[in-house]
DNA sequence: TGTTAGCACTCTTTTGAACCGAGTGCTAAT
DNA sequence: ATTAGCACTCGGTTCAAAAGAGTGCTAACA
């Protein structure tokens, strides 16, 4: 048996009337609400057929169908006809533009819950922070050295060290000096306990110092790893029936506070080299296992420089994907001018 | 009417009994588990006393009695008996010494969390930083210039300045001295428009630089007002039935997802100088409305130089009292000790 | 041969009645 | 002042019946 074309419209209207509604559809409805002119009969004979290929299920025998997993599937590779409106509402919304990285990304992420009402994350731009750039000491106060520390990406790390004797203004010369001429420009790479040693034995009896700035080094590296995720609208789940009832609520609760289990769905996405950057998870598919009853679909972001992010969104199964891929389309339009503009 | 000692005695009993099960309470369980020797007649009397009173409620005739706001107030104020066991686990735990603020409090609430089975909430010392310590401007890159500023309480802002026609050493020198020599040891309040002006002048065509590192300035102010908050264990509510259904659930995640309306409790906790340092909040008696079906204990922590931060604890009003009180106490303790040790 | 009307059947949801049990309030006896 | 006892209340449970939604199948039809 074959997909032909009736049955793809019948498999259609099920799903757009399933996600409106969240109630299983029968044959009835389907004979009603679509301009095929066919009976109810008809449908049902055609329903038999679709659930035998797997893509509609039956919840229990005197129910209407709703879509498998399959079904949704079909439906996001090839029923889509996206629609824009409401999107433009957003584009004013962010054009204040915002300076600081951190309170752009958060939001974005309140925004894009706001406008879809789904739960949302975005995880910050993952630089690749290779290269020291730049490391100065600077006495603040009597006792206190201030090390600043820039990586490329302009990545910054300050560090406060506590010299109680106090440390004269030539030492101080001498070991930016000595840093500088042996780290700066330097791959993170490349420093290995050779040229620690190396440093520490020149600087004398003010190792210690070198030793704290070098631990900062490793602090800005050991930071480039936990990704920082910012999320918002959780408890839009509580919307969709399907998905609030208590040990889901909680489990998925769960997962978006303790933001760890989030960066899964970061690495998977940035893993795939689609084309359009954005993917689809339904159900089962997706990669964290607190969401099997949900989908998510995600985006990825670059800001220039090949600092990419993600973006996702999670909702029910059910979620209206035709306007959520639209939305996530034009905000990465968008980050990318803002990125331009700068 | 008065409250007698027996009576107090069985009020004790019920709340006692009711903050382990959750289920409201009859006389025979009162006559059955205390040592009064008394028929569930008398009992039932006294109750229905402590009704008229104010302390019990019953949710329905035929049902027994909880405790109403009221209950647990009197309750909370003359009828505990801190119990200390559980808590010393607690120790350990945070031993692994975190140098790092941000991961210190992360770790704290996330701890506390588990420990007590709670959604909690800390909120990052507010540090008065009012005086400009430290100012430097540092060529980074050709035509990228660092200005780190340094405001009391080692309180650091980093900032990225571009300047696209590049600036000779001197030049940097000069607007070096320029800053220090007039903002150095200024308190913030005093930096007004005249000596703005005065400023950019002196800086001639450089003014725009000047003008981004008052910004810059202006920011570190501005982000002292927002304090972060950090939250654990919200998805510990779903643990108590009471405050699982739909719409309480949904509530109470949304203000901790929006920590917007938790610095109203820190605000509120900070304000207030008792003694001890811990409130109760019970019911209504909260200060954020969401939680008026919810009991909330907070503690202020100090971390020296007058750096004070509030914890908080929010669960069920037949939250365990005894156990988080006894735990907050500890944690007072223990943060107070991490920090004379550094 | 595809479509449809009709009907028996299935299964969930709703409804209502009966009943149970927990707990109270009150009265009368101790 | 305390208590035993009893009538009463009221939520929860159980069970059966009815309603409703939807299906699958058959037979008729174009």
């Amino acid at each position: 048996m074959q997909l032909d074309e009736r049955k793809k419209k019948i498999l259609q209207a099920i799903i757009r009337n399933y996600l409106e509604t969240g109630e299983p559809v029968g044959s009835r409805t389907i004979s009603k609400y679509t301009d095929l002119n066919l009976s109810s009969a008809t449908i049902r004979n055609e329903m038999a057929d679709l659930e035998e290929l797997g893509y509609i299920v039956q919840p229990h025998t005197s129910a209407g169908r709703i879509p498998s997993d399959q079904g949704y599937r079909l439906y996001v590779d090839t029923m889509l006809e996206e629609k824009e409106k409401e999107v433009e509402e957003m584009k004013g919304m962010l054009l204040e533009r915002e300076d600081k990285m951190e309170a752009l990304l958060k939001q974005v992420v309140r925004v894009l819950a706001q406008n879809t009402n789904y739960a949302t994350m975005i995880s910050a731009p993952q630089i690749h922070r290779n290269k020291i750039k730049f490391i100065q000491l600077s006495r603040v106060d009597m006792g206190q050295i201030l090390a600043v520390i820039v990586v490329e990406g302009n990545v910054i790390k300050n560090h406060v060290l506590h010299v109680p004797d106090g440390l004269d203004d030539e030492t101080l010369l001498k070991l930016n000096m000595l840093l500088n001429t042996h780290l700066n420009g330097l791959p993170i790479e490349e420093i290995n306990l050779g040229l620690i040693a190396a440093l520490k034995q020149q600087a004398g009896i003010h190792e210690a110092i070198v030793g704290e700035v070098l631990d900062a080094v490793a602090e800005v590296i050991k930071e480039a790893d936990n990704l920082e995720i910012y999320t918002s609208g959780a408890n839009n789940i509580f919307k969709y029936p399907e998905l609030s009832d208590n040990t889901k609520a909680s489990e998925l609760i769960g997962a978006f506070e303790e933001k760890q289990s989030l960066s899964a769905l970061v690495q998977e996405t940035l893993a795939d080299e689609s084309n359009t950057g954005i993917q689809v998870y339904i159900g089962n598919e997706s990669p964290i296992q607190n969401m099997k009853d949900c989908s998510v679909v995600t985006a990825t972001y670059e800001l220039g420089e090949g600092m990419k992010g993600t973006i996702g969104i999670i909702g029910p199964k059910r979620m209206d994907y035709d306007k959520v891929i639209g939305t996530l389309k034009t905000l990465m339009h968008q980050l990318d001018d803002l990125y331009k503009r700068k």
